[in-house]
RNA sequence: UCCGGAGUAGCUCAGUCGGUAGAGCAGGUGGCUGUUAACCACUUGGUCGGGGGUUCAAGUCCCUCCUCCGGAGCCA
């Protein structure tokens, strides 16, 4: 008897086959009986039949649990009712009976789940977050594999802050001081002289105190990085990517956007052009729609959700204050107070998805830069190494996973978008 | 770190004016041939977050500590 995946169940109409899974529920009704199965690929119901499934199954019927594991081998069937595939049991196996399961089919607080964030992950709400994770991931690959970008991952281990003010996790290397990274930005700077057009994807660690729903300490991040490219160039990519992500999304993952109750037209109408304005452009706006944010300052949360409120599309703000930017940004030719970056704020509130710019290409803008900063210059000889050997203009930018998969299935928090979240006061399971 | 809220059965919660602890779900037993978080009947289950105080009497009032949640701040 052929083991299949539920999911595959429609090709096998009327045959007998055997699926492998775990018991989700169990519903007795007399002498027909059901479990709803998941196999990891789908949820299907299986039908216990007085006279069509053994009399050994049918009494073994009454000793399944929640989350028992099992193996059915019965006939491929349409239900009655709504026409989706079922199996009519002949067969049954037990692999073991579970003690009663923690998380049951009512409602959970979040503290209970997070603790038991090693079995909440069995729950169909997020398998479809997971599902549809594992759908952005391969596009962000794909997308920038099918535009001849190399993948060169940057290490997790560095010998330096990369920026000067953010915090980092400190950890013993031997007797040295070794950080773990927050972006493989700088990395990727070097990568490009060898591959012209590189991205590197992984998890990168923030030592804030931050307690938001846009927050955690372990996150993923895509960052593609080009020579030869202006701040257009990178707002262009950005724009692309964006929009490529979610079309493939809303193409390979309704079932799962259908499961979150996702509104999908707004996703529908996630095409290019997006918005696009400066940064000045933008405080101007805030101003009117009440807020007092000061030009010179980075927006508040509040001003990102105001903004972006406006608007069904994301937005590409661009050409911000140099004095809140970190020192690597190229600054405006027309206007030196300003740094050539963009952020991509994505609609309906979910703040900064993208964050990236033109980098300086300059050696001496960025010694003047690095020591205003008081940043160890030592650290950065490799780093300005990259402006003596066939400097180019050059400029990339970083999407932070969890905020985008937050986004895509509109989640309140992002501490759902990740199997094994790290937050402010939780490092278990 | 600051502001606000919460902590009672395995889970989600109710608990009046301070008077001896309740429901639903999960677990158990029984019933039912098309159910969709099935349903019906019966049933097991409690250090009321920890410590201290007031009182004849505290889940309830006071002090204190801890934990979590929401928000702010922080945030290439």
């Amino acid at each position: 008897m052929p083991v299949i995946l539920a999911k595959y169940m429609g090709d096998y109409l009327g045959k007998e086959v055997t699926l492998q899974g775990w018991v989700r529920l169990k519903r007795k009704h007399g002498k027909i009986r059901f479990v709803e199965l998941r196999d990891g690929s789908a949820f299907v119901q299986c039908v216990f039949v007085k006279g069509e499934t053994s009399d050994e199954a049918m009494e073994d019927f009454k000793k399944l649990t929640q989350e028992s594991s099992i193996e059915l081998t019965g006939t491929v069937q349409q239900n009655p009712r709504d026409g989706s595939y079922e199996l009519l049991v002949k067969t049954m196996k037990i692999y073991q009976i579970s003690e009663p399961f923690p998380i049951t089919p009512k409602e959970h607080g979040v503290d209970f789940l997070m603790d038991h964030r090693h079995l909440w992950l069995r729950s169909k709400r997020q398998w479809a977050i997971l599902k549809i994770r594992h759908e952005i991931i391969k596009a962000c690959r794909d997308f920038f594999d099918e535009r001849d970008f190399v993948l060169v991952d940057s290490p997790i281990l560095t010998p330096n802050a990369a920026e000067g003010s953010t915090t980092l996790f400190k950890t013993d290397y031997f007797g040295e001081t070794a950080y773990l990274t927050q972006s493989g930005q700088l990395y990727s700077e070097a990568a490009i002289a060898a591959f012209k057009k590189v991205y590197c994807f992984g998890p990168t660690f923030r030592a804030e105190k931050s307690k938001t729903r846009r927050h955690l300490m372990e996150f993923w991040m895509v960052e593609p990085e080009m020579a030869f490219a202006t701040l257009d160039d990178v707002m262009n990519l950005a724009e692309e990517f964006v929009e490529y992500i979610v079309q493939r999304v809303l193409e390979r993952r309704m079932e799962e956007l259908k499961i979150l109750e996702r509104d999908v037209s707004k996703l529908e109408k996630i095409k290019r052009p997006f918005e696009r304005m400066t940064y000045t452009e933008a405080v101007e706006q805030l101003h009117k729609l009440g807020s007092d944010i000061k030009w010179g300052e980075d927006f508040g949360g509040d001003d990102e959700t105001i903004l972006t409120k406006q608007y069904d599309k994301p937005i590409l703000v661009h050409r911000f204050p140099a004095s809140f930017k970190a020192f690597y940004f190229e600054l405006d030719k027309e206007n030196p107070e300003l740094a050539l970056g963009v952020d991509v704020l994505a609609p309906e509130g979910y703040g900064e998805i993208v964050g990236g710019g033109e980098r300086s290409a300059d050696i001496e803008h960025l010694l003047e830069k690095i020591r205003e900063e008081g940043i160890p210059e030592e650290n950065y000889k490799w780093y300005l190494d990259l402006r003596r050997y066939g400097a180019v203009p050059h400029g990339g930018f970083g999407l932070g996973i969890e905020r985008t998969v937050a986004w895509i299935c509109g989640l309140h928090h992002v501490r759902e978008t990740i199997p094994w979240p790290r937050m402010l006061n939780r490092l278990y399971p």
